[in-house]
DNA sequence: CTAAACTTTCAAAAAGTTCTGAAAGTTTAT
DNA sequence: ATAAACTTTCAGAACTTTTTGAAAGTTTAG
């Protein structure tokens, strides 16, 4: 396979998987070209190897920023902006962790918490039941949240090495 | 609150947080209600309950069984279905994982396997850049799938367990 | 101050996804 | 064989999300 069409094969993939997980297609593709990408570019090169508009361009940057994903360059003399990923893996899934647990899983937990403390008669099977999914499914999100603060302190090859110690 | 409201607010709560994550919005609420459903519901019963036509409950169903999480029963002398979800947590988590990882990552493994292959020239910084990050993520998807795999063999008291030892 | 170079905004259009409901299909009982 | 009870399908409608592009805004240089 030619390194160019390798290229656009990373870029399609990666679109396509950040669409299936909740994530913009376009701004997983930009957040792609920029990965492979060895320096920065500018707004006007992404949108012409995307061929997407400059208001896409501009907003899916942002976001990629909010994210903490990419970063804003300024050169010296140039009045243009440029953009920049870090491509360090262990970094990126860090930081993907860190947001998407704080604006999607927090908020459930905090219903879910709300939801353990509806009282009721538990010689009712319709309470019994609500109250016991509620709470299993609590515990388990709390799990997960305990297990990605683990995940967002450690250093990469630490963490592996831990969890593959669980097979012996 | 009420039990009613609580009902309606967990519902609510997992259709989001499932539209957020790339699943259907209606396909995690009917599995939000059967799990909250202390026996089994038809067809007809869901319509009621979440206000759905006929025809999406019925593939919505359907997708819930593809994705065992829900089954489908019969009952001696009825002609009608009934649908009923297993209700526990760590097992609907393992479903979720397994799925999800058939479908979404094993691919995307497969592109990067492809894609870590491509030759080119070592001090072409274009190729060194996009080498270096397909390999570092095809790594880091295998350490994840790999991780699944512990997941799915093994029993959530354990797993947990394994993973919090990591902390001391 | 003015113009050039650049970035941001946002209303409307396009694209993508989900839902409806009526018709077709299937199964079972008589 | 017929009818009743139920399930499945799918074309089009409704809804949601994403994208465009032109206008407005900002910054810098002279």
């Amino acid at each position: 396979m030619e390194l160019a069409e390798a290229k656009s094969k990373f870029v399609e993939t990666w679109g396509k998987l950040g669409s299936e997980w909740g994530i913009n297609r376009t701004m997983a593709q930009v957040h792609a070209l920029l990965l492979i990408t060895p320096g920065e570019l500018t707004t006007e090169e992404i949108m012409e190897k995307l061929s997407i508009s400059r208001g896409n361009a501009n907003m899916t940057l942002r976001d990629l920023i909010g994210w903490g994903l990419v970063e804003k360059q300024h050169k010296p003399g140039e009045r243009k902006e440029y953009f920049f990923a870090d491509k360090d893996a262990w970094k990126i899934a860090q930081q993907v962790a860190k947001e998407r647990s704080k604006r999607e899983l927090d908020p459930v937990i905090k219903v879910l918490d709300e939801l353990t403390k509806v009282q009721g008669d538990i010689n009712d099977p319709e309470f019994k039941t609500f109250n016991k999914s509620v709470t299993d499914i609590n515990k388990l999100a709390k799990n997960v949240n305990r297990t990605l603060e683990i995940m967002l302190k450690a250093d990469g090859n630490w963490f592996w090495k831990g969890i593959f110690k669980l097979f012996k």
